[in-house]
DNA sequence: CAAGATTGACTTGTCAATCTTA
DNA sequence: TAAGATTGACAAGTCAATCTTG
């Protein structure tokens, strides 16, 4: 084919295979639907919207509760204006201590609120996220979801860089 | 166990193994990321938001290119208010036009200036889902995602009426 | 200057209340 | 009344600009 502008249908053909964009939609579509859900009972039964939810449990499994904003933000994969946000809502709620350390480093305490507020919420959470997908899935799906799902962060991770090289 | 209060690792453990645990966040954090970078890729290249995108590509796989803004509302999944802001913001941007049709019907139609942009924005869309997702995983592995997707969206449709079966 | 933190303006999404007519 | 549409107030996230100090 050489004229100059492919048809639509054609340059959707190129891209992808209708077999993959069948499957790229259903996974796409899932994860909305699945990421609504979940934020709307977490929502519902214990006033944590998903943010604030990671944010707690990161928080309560690092030593002493207790981590630097910056490391905080790497680990959540967040941009630094999110999360300052993000933690400036949660410590007006009390759930979240901003603390100075030397060197205009923020660190970020975890308050006896929050973990009430994470115990609290937990269960209910985990319980949905057994239901909804853990309980949905055999151990091998499980397994295929969880590695997949690793090939696919280590390419997201990767292109993190400049695509073409430039060194600095 | 015949303690009242279980521990909060008891009530973990309870819930789901650390394998299960570790499964649901490599997902989980996947999807995230995943879903920021082809947010903010579709927004550089483009100027349009995923939920610009999703709208368009819903119209115009569909007859005339237009439907009932209802039938959209559930093709998409979305909230009723959510769709409302959203088409108002298009409209106001003409990606797409309002009618009315009877009884009270509002139909959405796609503008000549709406097909431009997808026809403009899903290429390089598509490319990156290409890059990011089909690419990196085998034949098998798409396959396996898109077979749990799709059962993991049954429950979740399946759980949208009353959990216990409200015959109708 | 650069890394980390902060800020404000703006966009998107949610919730709850309201309006309208079959 | 109930389904579909609308509205406004508010929470969440993004972007770009700024501030601060090693």
């Amino acid at each position: 084919v050489d004229r100059q502008r492919a048809t639509r249908a054609d340059r959707r053909r190129v891209q992808l295979t209708d077999h993959q964009l069948h499957a790229w939609r259903s996974f796409f579509h899932m994860q909305q639907v699945l990421r609504g859900r979940l934020e709307q009972s977490l929502q519902a039964t214990s006033g944590l919207s998903n943010a604030d939810y990671s944010v707690l449990a990161a928080l309560a499994e690092v030593p002493n509760r207790r981590i630097r904003a910056f490391q905080l933000g790497t680990l959540l994969g967040w941009e630094k204006s999110r999360l300052h946000h993000q933690l400036t809502r949660m410590c007006t709620r009390g759930l979240i201590e901003r603390e100075l350390g030397e060197s205009r480093a923020i660190y970020v305490v975890l308050t006896r609120a929050g973990l009430r507020a994470l115990a609290a919420a937990a269960p209910t959470h985990l319980a949905q996220v057994r239901e909804l997908v853990i309980d949905r899935l055999t151990p091998d799906q499980l397994d295929q979801l969880a590695h997949l799902s690793n090939t696919i962060l280590e390419g997201l991770v990767a292109g993190d860089d400049v695509p073409s090289g430039t060194s600095a």
